[in-house]
DNA sequence: CTTGACCTTCCAGTGCGCTGGAAGGTCTAG
DNA sequence: CTAGACCTTCCAGCGCACTGGAAGGTCAAG
């Protein structure tokens, strides 16, 4: 199996494979006598992992880990447990943000709806983003 | 005032307020006859601005074009409230791919606790994130 | 023989918001 | 006079996951 073959069976570009050999997340393949790689079967279940794991919010160098455990013969089974659990609490810790953000972006819409043009002055510069007797986001 | 003054009232580094001016978010300062630059009080309120606008999510990018209406002598609030309108519905947006992804999570950390590690063969690379029989995370 | 689709390598760039370092100038205190 | 704290410019790099392009090799069909 060639490159673009594997590329059209995964979904993914021939750029994006080498790149992927490149960063040793796959390994290099067996190649033909004039030098093209040469794919066997299981390269296809190898990038379908990465796209799955991709697809859990796992970033390349933890996949990549993931796979080394596997290469060195281990499974890899309590070290994925970990890493879903520890992207579990980053999830969470992003909604949170993200709510509070929301909440302040809301206030500010509010204000922005009760700001009257010519009330904001050069000094300023914005007063629904930063008026000058509330200089922190109030809730 | 000096810029490491400026960045000690404003909490910024030089580098940083260097950064700035060399993206246009501040204005070139006047400077001393020995080169150093010399910012008039208007400056920290300027930053504090840019902090504000960054809290509420804005990219320098948008601040910039903040800025620049303000600069051009024209009140920014129209513009500001698109702005702010936009993130809020960028962060809703976010905030419901989060929430898929952690039930993504959660599903994987469900079959994470019921796995076998001796189940998972070196074909499948880890029957977790990719079971055989189940190429996409279920609900 | 030529065309065109495919493959190879290598180097460099994307966006974002800085951050680091080198090499040198200036100012103040002791 | 010297130390050291500050300032200047310029260039380069971070992390992330690719992506683009140049310059050239290989292979099958027409």
């Amino acid at each position: 199996m060639r490159i673009g073959e594997l590329a059209a069976a995964s979904g993914l570009t021939t750029k994006t494979i080498r790149f992927y050999e490149q960063t040793g997340l796959m390994p290099g393949p067996p190649r033909t006598p004039s030098g093209y790689r040469d794919y066997p079967e299981q390269a296809k279940a190898r990038l379908d992992f990465i796209r799955d794991a991709q697809g859990a919010g796992l970033s390349l160098a933890e996949i990549r880990s993931v796979l080394a455990l596997r290469d060195g013969g281990q499974a890899p089974c309590a070290h994925v447990t970990a890493l879903i659990d520890q992207h579990l609490a980053d999830i969470e810790c992003r909604l949170a943000e993200l709510t509070v953000t929301r909440e302040a972006l809301r206030g500010l819409a509010r204000r922005a709806a009760a700001t009257d043009p010519a009330a904001c002055t050069e000094d300023e510069i914005c007063t629904i983003l930063a008026p000058a007797d509330d200089p922190k986001v109030d809730r």
